[in-house]
Order: C-alpha cells, then sequence, then structure tokens
DNA sequence: TGCACAAAACAACAACGTGTTGTTTTTCTT
DNA sequence: AAGAAAAACAACACGTTGTTGTTTTGTGCA
C-alpha cells in the first residue's frame, strides 16, 4: 500500500471538501446535493460515491475535519499549562477565537441555533470534552460542588457556542479580546465557584 | 368569514401536525417527507399542498406551535412577578421545564446541538426575548456590568438550552427542582454580577 | 520509455420524492 | 335539499439519488 495517497484521490477529496464548504458558506441551505456538489468540484457524479456513501457522510467527514482543525491548533497551548487562573482568560479559548475569524462567513452558517446540527453537534462534542478534561484539573484542589461537573461543563460549553454564534451575527466587529473576556467573566462562576 | 375554522379544514391540519410530530419522535429524521407525513396523517397528498407550501413550512409552523405551548404557560406566571430574586430560580423557568417533561421523547430530538436547527432558532429566539426583558426590569437598579445585557441574555439562553438538552439526554431522571436549582446556581452571577 | 493498474469520466438505469393540474367525491353550511 | 368548499384521486413532468458497465486518463514501476 502507498505510504502517500495517489495524488488523483487527494485531489478529488479535496474539490469535493472544498466544493461543500462553499456551497455552506454561500447560502442556499438546500442548494447541498450531490449534483451541485460535485458540479462545482468537477467531479464526476459517479466518482463521489467511491469516496462517500451519501452526501451526509461528506458533510460528517468534512465538518470534522474543520473542527479538529481549529482545536487542534489550541492543543500546543493547553499542552504548556497545567492550571487555570480565576483572573485571567484561558489563552486557548483565544487561539480558537483566532481560527474561527479566519473563515467567519463560514462559520456564521455553521454555529449556534439555526446553524447546522452535524456541525453543532460535533463542535460541541469537541468544546465539552475539553471542558470536562480542564474542569478535571482544576477540581482536583476545590471544595465539592454543588452541581455536577459534568452539567458544569456542558453549560459553559453552551454558554461559549452562544457567544460565538452571536459574534458571528455581528460580523465579528468586536475584538478577540473583548469577546474573550465577556465569555471569561460570565463563564468564571461556573468554573469557580465560590 | 367563519369564526370557526370549517371541520375539515382543522381535522387536516391537525393530522398534518400530528404525523410530522409523530415522525420527528420516532427517529428517522430523514423520513420526514411529505409522501410519510401525509400518508400517516391519513391525508391526500395534493391536500397537503393547500395548506403548507412545503415540508419546511410544515415544520416551521408546527414547531412554532410547539414552542409557543411551552412559553404561553409561563406567560401568567411571568404577569404576577414584577422582580427577580437573586436567592431562588423565577417559577417561571420551572413551569418550562414541567411542560417539555410532558413529552421527554420529542423535546429530546429537538432540543440542543444535533436536534432540529428549525426548533432551536424559534426556541432560542423565544428564550432569549424573554431573557432580555427580564434583564431589562432586573438592570433598572444595578450598576452599569461590563458585559452588555444581548450578550448576558444571549449567554443565559445558551446555558439554559445546553442544561435542558443534557436533561433530556439522560432521560429526565433528575427531578425539575434539581434541574432548575443547578440552571439557577450557574446562571444567577450572569443576572446578578457582583 | 512503455506497461499494468487504479482512478476518473461517461452514459444510462430504475426508483423515489416533489409540486402541479384537472376531475370526481365527500362533507359542511344554510 | 342545494350550493359551496374541501378532500380524494389520478396523472404529469421534473429533479435527485444510488448503481452499473464501459471507456479514457493518470500514476507508479520496471
Amino acid at each position: 500500500m502507498a505510504v502517500v495517497l495517489d495524488p488523483r484521490i487527494e485531489r478529488t477529496r479535496n474539490q469535493l471538501r472544498g466544493a461543500v464548504l462553499w456551497l455552506i458558506e454561500h447560502g442556499g441551505r438546500s442548494d447541498i446535493t450531490v449534483q451541485e456538489v460535485t458540479r462545482r468540484a468537477g467531479v464526476n457524479r459517479a466518482t463521489f460515491y467511491q469516496h462517500y456513501r451519501d452526501k451526509d457522510e461528506l458533510l460528517e467527514r468534512t465538518i470534522e475535519e474543520l473542527v479538529d482543525e481549529v482545536y487542534d491548533s489550541c492543543a500546543p497551548i493547553l499542552a504548556g499549562v497545567d492550571h487555570f487562573r480565576a483572573d485571567l482568560v484561558h489563552p486557548s479559548v483565544m487561539q480558537a477565537l483566532y481560527k474561527i475569524r479566519e473563515r467567519p462567513a463560514l462559520f456564521a452558517r455553521l454555529i449556534g441555533p439555526g446553524g447546522d446540527s452535524t456541525f453543532n453537534r460535533i463542535f460541541a462534542e469537541r468544546t465539552e470534552a475539553l471542558s470536562m478534561q480542564a474542569l478535571a484539573v482544576q477540581c482536583a484542589d476545590e471544595p465539592l460542588s454543588a452541581v455536577p461537573q459534568a452539567v458544569r461543563a456542558r453549560a459553559s460549553t453552551g454558554m461559549f457556542l452562544s457567544i460565538c454564534s452571536m459574534w458571528l451575527d455581528h460580523g465579528c466587529v468586536e475584538p478577540i479580546e473583548t469577546i474573550a473576556d465577556w465569555y471569561w467573566k460570565l463563564t468564571r462562576p461556573v468554573w469557580f465557584p465560590e
């Protein structure tokens, strides 16, 4: 087996992923059909089915990669920090916001209620997993809270997503520092219950 | 014009709304086609188009009514209270949870990331509107917060939805009082910043 | 360079859902 | 009982889907 993927395969998949992201970004929600995707990708429709079972599989995989891109960029930052400070927003939050602002129109279509349910599901899962991890570290030296960790993690996740979606709806006019600051002011009590 | 709707019309629409809710509740998301809805409703497919433009319009209207049902039941409670207490969760929150628990399987499919985007959009809009209202009252006699009201309202909304979806995912085993208490413990700092 | 193989293009297919139209039958109102 | 309105019924062109068989193109290796 080839250590590197056949360039034809890689090229085809890139075209398809690019096309589906373009379609999401530029509007027509139900324009996302296998026909449209392949037409725009310059790929034969029959070829599509050699790579993905159906439209949903393409979407699922493409979105997974998109979310990975965001959070993988946070990993080195998270790795370099072993505790959280109550007085300062964690730098990985700002890194995530940076990545999101790289494609505002795309993420605006995806994030938030009324966005894409596949994206929201995956993005929320990943966000919540990170929150759980961080909370576990955080809670080692903390009095037991009245609210379970899992609930706090999900609440924090919900807050992050909703603030993101609001930011995107407004065209990302506020600086990242401001958004991160707002998020942290509202979320801190969830992480550091007094 | 008739003060009451022709019983045939009312009957047909009820069948259609009932059928689409049944389909949402019992799984296959892409089973929701005009064909399936009308088949299950016992209504001719051509008749469907005399009442709704397409599947999306039926969904939109049906879901609007569902959300109205939840929040209309909170209205009398909200009307009877003119201020909010920091030490006690507002009773309208518990009323909303009561209504949601009346159809747990249905709302579990609808609420939260991975749920239905039409539902989430409408439910979030309504929830946020209520939060904004309440915050406006609340903030009359309060020092200006560093975080804008609109952001706090949306964050609070996001938290409510995420806690709801977690509750539903777990089969609503926790009593309503517990959920409301958790919600309030986490949300209070958003409403009463010190 | 030339060969063998894998992938992409091409073409055609049945199946299904959509939205519309015209006609007939049922049901409500008065 | 009669007129009006709604629902049922039947048929249509259209677009999307997923699949199959064949031909063309490109890649990697001898």
